[in-house]
Parts: C-alpha cells; structure tokens; sequence
RNA sequence: GCGCCAGUAGCUCAGCAGGAUAGAGCAGCAGCCUUCUAAGCUGCGGGUCAGGGGUUCGAAUCCCUUCUGGCGUGCCA
C-alpha cells in the first residue's frame, strides 16, 4: 500500500514534467536501510526512452517529489536510484489505515472473482496418507486461503481414484488376509499385493462384522463387496487424516462414479472427432505427438480396459465445463512426464492449455538423529500423516511443509519438528504472538487498557523500531498478492519470521506498559493490538493456531 | 541416451522475477533475567552464490555449456 502510494507520487510527477513512462518501473524496500525506506529505479529505466541520462532524470524527478510533505529525504544515489526516507506522518498515517482495516486487512478484489480449481492430494484410496500428501495438503490449503483473501473464488479438489487396477489389487490383498485371519495358508504374501499392516486390520474389522459370510458370496459379488469396503474404510480414514492437519476440500471427485456419468466416452469421442487416435497391437492410443508429446499414449488397453489417463482427462474435462477459468494441478515429484500428454490432450480437443497449471512438488525426505528415515511403500514401511501429526503436531508440520518453496526438495528433520524450543521457528513466530498477549493482559491488569483508544496517538509512535513494524505490516497486502500469483506460500512463513524478529526485539528494547506515560504506552499497545491483528491473519492462513500463551 | 527439478555460510533455507556492500535461523564463541514470558535479546566469526562463457549501466537471478544430485522416461496410477 506504501509503495502504490509512492509509484502513484512517481507518476504523478512524471506527468508533471512530461517524462514519458512507457517501461514498467518499481518501488523496492532497499536491503539495505542507509538507502531509505523505500526505492526506486524510475529514473534508470525511463532513461533510454527519455534520451536523458538517468542521474539527470533523477534529479529533476527529486526536485518535484520534495514539494511533497510525505517524504523527510528523497535522494539520488548510486547509478541513478531514487531513495525515500518517509516521514514518520507517512507511516503513522498508514498505521491508522491497519487498524480500521482490522481483521479486514488484506482483503482485496485483485483475484476478482476468477474461479480457480485447486486439485490436490488426490492419493489412491489404497493406503493411509503418507507425507508427501501431508506436504501436498500444506501447501494447496495455504494457496487456497490465501487466494480467497485476494479476491479469487478458489475451490479445493481431491480426485479419488476409486476405479481400476490399483482397486482391484487392493480387493484381492484384502481377500488374502481375510484367507489368512481363517487359517489359510495363502503361501508367500505376493509382491504387488498391498503389504501394509492397515490391510489385516482392514481384514480383522470386515471378519468382525461378517465373519464367513463373505466366503458365502461369489467370487465376483465378494470382489465387489470387499472393495466397496476397503474404499470406504481408507477414504474415510484418509478425510480423518486431512481433518485433523485443517484441510477440507470443497468436491471429492469419484473416478467411479465419472466413469458411470459416461464422461470417459464423451472424452473418447472427443479424440476420435479431432483425428487424433487410433489401433495399434489391439490397443486404441492418443496420438499425442501430433500436440507436443515425445510418445504417443495408450488410451484403451488390448484387454479391454482404459488407462488412469482417460478418466483423469475425463475429470479435467469437467473442470472447465464446471466454469473454472484456471486449473492448478499439485504433484507430486513423480508425475511431470504427465504432463505433455495431458496438455496435449487439452489442445486436441481445441481447450487452451494454458489454463491448466501444474505445480510439482519435491519430495520430502524425513531425517532423525541425522539420518535418513527410509521408507518402502511396497513392503508397507511408511511414515504416515498421521505418525507425524502425532509426533510433530499439526502446527509444526503445516509450517514446515509450507516453509519451503514447492520446487525445492524438503528435508524434514523430525528431532527439529518436535523440539518445543527456541531451535523450532513455529515456535518462534508463535512465541511472538503470546508475548503480545501477555503485554495486552498485563496493561489490562494494570489498568492501562482504555475502553478505545484515540487514534491520533499514533502520532507517538516514533522509534525507528516502531516505523519499521509498521512497514512490516503494511507490506502484507502485496504480499498476498504476490503469493497468489506465483503461487509460493512459504513467502507467508518468511514474513512471520521477520514479523516475529522485530517484535521480539522490540519487547526486549523498550517498556511497553509504563506508568510514566499513559500516552506513549497507550501508543505501544494499539501498534501490538496491531501487530498481533495481522499475526493472527497470518498464522491463520497458515492453517497454525495463534496461541494466547506458551 | 533423452526430459523435468535442484545446487547460495558447517547444517536447514530465504533472496521481493535484473538492482546498490548476498541475508536469516541453527550449530560455534562471548555477554544479558529483583523489570510486561530467557521458547527471548546483544555482539563475534563464517561465502569462488557448483565450474566456465555470454547478454548489459548492473547477474545468485536471464541465455548457453560442463559437473553433481533427485525424479521421470509402462498397455502402473
């Protein structure tokens, strides 16, 4: 918001002194604070265009820019910066616009109103949710949120694979430990089979209820019943799973049920209208080539049955005929030689694939006591969701999970997680946060809490310390925005930090609740009232609990 | 082989999409609690931004190339 004010000072006086501005310019917070408060490159940018050396511009553009009263210091420097020190007025007059924004802060119709389908977890139903869903969930919820802050109309999906092989497989794992609870001998368990211990508590729950009635039924109506069964159970546990971590999803898409609206076949027709497949060794394949693929792809195999690929195509398809005007797709790291086909697809049946967006995800790499933590989906040697919400909390792996940027592989160290201390930086940010309480109830306690405070106090608010929470704050905003376009949450976990730095500091430098000044503590508390506002607006769309005390 | 992603301090990672002297946390060392929470604060040391070339006023950031690691390259999902 400070630096939309200053890019509109800038143009103004552009304008004024008929400098053309073709060339997009920007107004940074330096790194460095001997060059101001805020930055900007204008004059170097707009130089070429103007046939002016870019000091020259720069110079005129000062004169202009210290008419106003908004800036203590505007200089030149360097190859031709224009550096602004603010007044603190500037920033106190911000501060004010923060409070009556209130729980509203950052609320903003830069999405306006764009439907965007966020697809994410989507795990087979045929285990429990490991933690490369975890991250997943982390990640597309905090999107999510964040998203719906700025103005999109953001809508979260899991797509539930509830149909084809995979399912099969885990039916007939399921049948051989139910053999097994009878005293069977099934003989060596087979490898594709699902080896995880929840399958024979699947068995055990299933004999429990029904007992040998199951063996009573045909091959095929037990197949049938078993994994009907299996996938209510696993589904049910998988949402038990997301719940717990804060994440819901608006649609739970059936691949069943897809199949049953006939979409597969509305997708098929679709390929064979635009040309582009046709039969090969009994098999029927997409001639994705034709669009970019480096292979052509099978879409029905020579037995009969289609591949994961169509009604996966089939789901995306409903997407846009639901209106959604952008799809983002979440990944996991295995998946990106999916993409070219799917895309291809998009553009043989004539859609632009530039509406479908894929995130990958890196993988998460858990590590105890400086080691590897190795995991074996096979042999049913997984670190679950839930494991690590139990030995984590949800708090802490939600913020480490979101704490790093998508593309970047996610180390996660468990010992770390775990430690309540001062080597846990949830634990930081959040401590930050208590503390702001802490202050509130002991001003309450000693009666220096009014009933409302007058906003021109903020006049008082004058440390430099003080000036530079407040920009913190008013940076949100964009932030949020910025979050939303490149989809990069752990911005969110950078801020805090920052966010939390400063009011640590600023806790262990000044006395906040004083009896010297009523005036100057009432200050203080309306910037940690404040602060802890836009704390809480964060941890919040964080999906982290805001704690009161610690 | 080909494709995608990554490589920044001892470790884990940022670096605001081309800006000024590359930052933070942890680990290490030295300090700070009769005062609102020491889960905190202050100070010190620590770098060939994997290597090389290019683009330009200016590169960790963009392009090319080499190296290293991960993943992919099924009529699995």
């Amino acid at each position: 918001m400070i630096k939309d004010i200053i890019h509109d000072h800038l143009i103004e006086c552009l304008d004024k002194l008929g400098i053309s501005r073709d060339k997009e310019f920007t107004v940074e917070i330096p790194n460095n604070t001997d060059h101001g408060d805020y930055s900007t490159n204008c004059a170097m940018i707009l130089a070429k265009e103007n046939k002016k050396a870019p000091k020259t511009l720069a110079e005129s553009l000062i004169k202009e820019l210290k008419k106003k009263k908004d800036y203590k210091k505007v200089e030149m420097a360097g190859p031709g910066f224009i550096n602004f020190t603010l007044s603190p007025a500037f920033f106190q007059r911000t501060f004010r616009e923060i409070r009556e924004a209130g729980a509203d802060f950052g609320i903003q119709d830069f999405g306006k109103g764009e439907k965007v389908l966020l697809e994410f977890v989507s795990a087979n139903p045929t285990g429990p949710l490991n933690i490369v869903s975890a991250r997943a969930a982390a990640f597309g919820d905090t999107i999510y949120r964040v998203m719906k802050r700025v103005g999109y109309l953001p809508s979260r999906e899991f797509y539930v694979n509830d149909a084809g092989n995979q399912v099969d497989i885990l039916a007939e794992s399921l049948e051989l430990r139910l053999r097994e609870l009878h005293g069977d001998n099934i003989g060596e368990f087979p490898y594709e089979a699902y080896h995880g211990e929840y399958v024979v508590h699947l068995a055990q729950k299933l004999n429990a209820s029904e007992g040998v009635r199951v063996f009573m039924m045909t091959e095929k109506d037990r197949m049938e019943h078993l994994k009907e069964f299996a996938l209510n159970e696993l589904l049910e546990m998988q949402r038990a799973s997301l719940e717990r971590f804060d994440v819901s999803f608006e649609g739970w898409v059936s691949e069943k049920t897809l199949r049953a609206e006939g979409v597969v076949e509305e997708v098929l027709s679709y390929l064979t209208e635009a040309d582009c497949t046709y039969e090969k060794d009994d098999a029927i394949w997409f001639a994705s080539t034709k669009y970019g693929d480096d292979k052509d792809r099978v879409l029905m195999k020579s037995d009969g049955s289609i591949t994961y690929f169509v009604p996966d195509l089939a789901y995306h398809l409903t997407k846009i005929q639901r209106g959604f005007d952008t799809l983002i797709d979440i990944f996991g790291p295995d998946h990106h030689g999916y993409v070219p086909r799917i895309k291809a697809a998009f553009k043989a049946m004539g859609y632009d694939d530039g509406i479908l967006e894929i995130i990958f995800l890196q993988q998460v790499n858990l590590f105890e006591s400086g080691e590897r933590v190795k995991m074996s989906k096979r042999a049913g040697k997984i670190v679950t969701m839930d494991d690590l919400i139990n030995v984590v909390g949800k708090d802490s792996a939600r913020y480490f999970f979101i704490a790093r940027k998508a593309s970047a592989h996610l180390n996660f160290d468990l010992e770390l997680a775990m430690q309540q201390n001062n080597e846990n930086p949830v634990y930081y940010c959040q401590y930050a946060h208590a503390r702001i309480c802490s202050i509130i109830k002991k001003a309450k306690k000693d009666k220096m809490w009014p009933k409302s405070f007058k906003s021109e106090l903020a006049a008082k608010l004058n440390k430099t310390e003080e000036l530079a929470i407040i920009q913190k704050l008013s940076d949100l905003p964009e932030l949020l925005t910025l979050i939303s376009i490149h989809r990069e949450p752990h911005r969110l976990a950078t801020y805090i930090e920052e966010l939390a730095a400063m009011i640590h500091k600023y806790y262990a430098r000044y006395q906040i609740v004083s009896a010297k000044s009523k005036d100057l503590t009432h200050a203080r508390l309306m910037l940690l009232e404040t602060t802890k506002q836009v704390m809480a607006i964060v941890f919040e769309l964080m999906g982290i609990s805001a704690p009161e005390k610690m």
